[in-house]
DNA sequence: TTGTAGGCGTTATCAT
DNA sequence: ATGATAACGCCTACAA
C-alpha cells in the first residue's frame, strides 16, 4: 500500500533539492535562488501539494484556527454575529471551529476546554451571557483561566482579566435615551422586558431605570418584566399580568414581537396606544406587522473591529491594546414607536 | 525558557513507566496491569495531562473534526440546521469547523478544498444550493471530487457518487400535495415564488406543475416567479406585477412574508382574497401577522439521521449504507391558509 | 505486562 | 544559497 499524500520529501526529490529547500519555498523565505524558487514552485504546483497541518502545528503549536462560544447558533443575533466573525476570520486566513454551548455554567466551561484541548489561536464569545451578571468573579473565571493560555475576546460583554477583550455596547445608554423620549413624549406606564440576567441586559435595566427616576417617576419592580425568550411566553405573560402599559422596552427582538402579540391579542393599538421597542435590529423587524423599531448594536461593526483586533494581538503578542472597547447604538424608528 | 505544556514522557516519567503504557493507558488499552493503570491515571488526572492533537493527528491522520459547510449561516434555516448538526456532532465527540461559502461555485469549491487542506473527517453541506440546478453534473464535480478522500453528506439536496450520502426531503410530494388542496378548494390563480434555481427548488416547481395540471389548468410561464431571496423584493415584485393572484407557495418563509406583506400594502385580506403557504417552518412564521402556514421539513429530524450515517460510515468505512435518504414533510395550518 | 524504537511531515538551527 | 538533522508529541509494531 502506497502513501497517500504527497510530502514535502516527495517534493524535494522531484525538484533534486533538500526538504529544507522546498520548506523555504513554500514559506517565502528571502534565501532561495530566483531558479531554484521556480524549479520547485512548478513541482509544488504541479502535484497540487499542500503542507500537512497537522505536522505543521505540532512544529508551531498553531493551526490558524479560533474557536467560537455562542450559546445557541439559531438565535438571530448570535448567527448574524457568527457570520461575520466567520468572514472577517476567512479573509484573515483563519478557520473556525463552532462551539454551541448553551447557557449552563458547565457547559460553558467545558466547551471553552474543549477547544482549548484543539489548540485554537484565540477564544471568541459571542453573547453577553458569558460575561455572567456582574453578581460574582467566580461565574468568569474559566474565562481568565483560559486567556492564560490565549487571547479571549467577548462580542457584547465585560470581563476583566488579563489577555481578555471586550467589546461592549453603550447598552445603558441607549435604552435610556430610547425610554426617556417615549417618557417625553407621555408615556406614563412603560415596562422593561428581558429574558437574561447578563451583564448586558443589566446594562440596559440600568438604562432604564435611569430615564424613568430622572423623570421623577417611581421606579417599581412592576415595571420589570422577567420572561422566557419566546413569542408566545411574552405575549402570554403581559395578558396574565393584565396591567396597563404604555409602553415596552425589550432586550431583544423576539420579546418586542412577542408584545405586538400582545397588543393584537389585547386589542391596543401599535403604537398609538402601546410603542415598543425592540433590540439588536434584527432581520426579524420587518416580520411583524407594524414593522418593528429597534436598537441597533452595530453587529457587523463590532465583528470586524474584534477580528481586526484579534489579529493586532496575536501578531505582536504582547501589545497591551485598549481590552475594553466601547460602540455606541442607533435607534432605528420604524412603525412600532412614535417619538422622532 | 520552558515547556509550556505537559507531555507524555513527563506523565510517564512521573509514573516511573514508559511513554507506551502511558499511551495505552489513555487509549484504554486491555494490556495494562490494574496496578499501573490506576498509577498512570492519577498522575493523568493530578497533572490534567492531555494528548496533543497535533502529534495524534499527525500520525492517525484525523483530529475527530468533519467540515460544515453553509452558503449563508444567518438563514434561518441554515443556522437552525447547523445548531442540530453541532449538537449531534458535539454528542458523538466530534468538533466542527463551519466554513460560509457564498453561493458562488468558486467559492464552494474553495472552501471545499480549503476545509480538505485541514484534513476533516468527513463534510456535510447544508442547503439544496451545493446539489446545483442538476442541469449538468459539473456542477457538483467539485464534491464527487472532495468524496475520493472522505465521505460527504448533503442536507437536503441530492449529488450522486461514491462515498457522497444524500438526504433530501419530499418537496415535490409536499408542494403537489399543498397546491392541490388550494386548487381544490377553489384557487385560480396561484404562483409559486423561489428564490434559487437549486435541487430542492426544483423539485417543489416540478410539485406545484404537476398540481397544475393534473386540475387541467394551463401551466403558464406567469405563474411562476424568480426573485432576490427578501421580504421586500417580493412585496415590491408582486406589486410590480400587479397580477390578479390568489395563492402564493413560496420556497421559504422569507418569501412567504414577503407575500404577505405584498397582500397588505395591496389591500387584500388574507387567507380570504389570498392564501400563502410558506416553507421550512422556522421561527419567523409566529412573527408575521397573520402567522404563517408552512411546510416543515423536519430539520432536526434530517439532521440527526446524518450525523448517524456519518457515524456509521466513519467506523466502518466501506459500509455501503443507502446512499439517499428522503424524509417526508408535513404541512403546518396556521393563519395564512384555510384549506383544512 | 511492559519497554524500545521508528514513523508521521513540518520547521528551524546549524553547518557548509 | 543549500543541506543535514534535531526537535515537535503521539501511536504502535516488535522485542523482551
Amino acid at each position: 500500500m502506497k502513501k497517500d499524500t504527497i510530502n514535502i520529501y516527495d517534493i524535494a526529490e522531484m525538484a533534486g533539492v533538500s526538504i529544507a529547500t522546498v520548506s523555504r519555498v513554500m514559506n517565502g523565505s528571502e534565501k532561495v535562488s530566483e531558479k531554484t524558487r521556480r524549479k520547485v514552485m512548478e513541482i509544488i504546483e504541479r502535484e497540487g501539494f499542500t503542507p500537512n497541518v497537522f505536522a505543521q502545528g505540532l512544529g508551531l503549536n498553531t493551526m490558524h484556527t479560533v474557536g467560537i462560544l455562542v450559546p445557541d447558533i439559531a438565535d438571530l443575533y448570535m448567527s448574524a454575529a457568527v457570520a461575520w466573525l466567520e468572514e472577517s476570520l476567512s479573509e484573515k486566513g483563519y478557520e473556525c471551529i463552532l462551539s454551541c454551548s448553551g447557557f449552563a455554567p458547565e457547559e460553558k466551561q467545558k466547551h471553552t476546554e474543549m477547544l482549548l484541548t484543539k489548540h485554537v489561536d484565540a477564544l471568541i464569545y459571542v453573547g453577553s451571557t458569558y460575561a455572567g451578571s456582574g453578581r460574582s468573579e467566580d461565574e468568569t473565571e474559566y474565562i481568565r483561566k483560559a486567556a492564560k493560555q490565549i487571547p479571549v475576546f467577548i462580542i457584547n460583554g465585560y470581563v476583566k482579566g488579563d489577555n481578555v477583550y471586550s467589546s461592549v455596547n453603550e447598552d445603558e445608554e441607549a435604552v435610556y435615551e430610547v425610554t426617556l423620549k417615549l417618557l417625553e413624549k407621555g408615556r406614563r406606564k412603560p415596562v422593561f422586558i428581558t429574558d437574561s440576567g447578563s451583564y448586558s441586559a443589566l446594562q440596559k435595566k440600568r438604562g432604564f431605570e435611569r430615564a424613568v427616576k430622572s423623570r421623577g417617576m417611581d421606579r417599581t419592580e412592576e415595571m420589570e418584566i422577567h420572561v422566557a425568550n419566546s413569542i408566545y411566553a411574552v405575549r402570554d405573560t403581559l395578558l396574565a399580568a393584565g396591567k396597563e402599559i404604555d409602553a415596552v422596552i425589550a432586550t431583544n427582538d423576539t420579546i418586542a414581537v412577542g408584545a405586538v402579540k400582545y397588543a393584537k391579542a389585547a386589542g391596543k393599538r401599535v403604537p398609538e396606544e402601546l410603542e415598543i421597542v425592540g433590540y439588536n435590529n434584527s432581520d426579524i423587524v420587518m416580520a411583524v406587522e407594524p414593522e418593528l423599531s429597534s436598537i441597533d448594536n452595530k453587529t457587523e461593526q463590532v465583528c470586524r473591529d474584534t477580528v481586526e483586533r484579534m489579529i493586532k494581538v496575536l501578531e505582536n503578542s504582547g501589545n497591551i491594546d485598549n481590552s475594553k472597547v466601547s460602540v455606541s447604538c442607533r435607534f432605528v424608528e420604524r412603525n412600532t414607536t412614535h417619538i422622532n
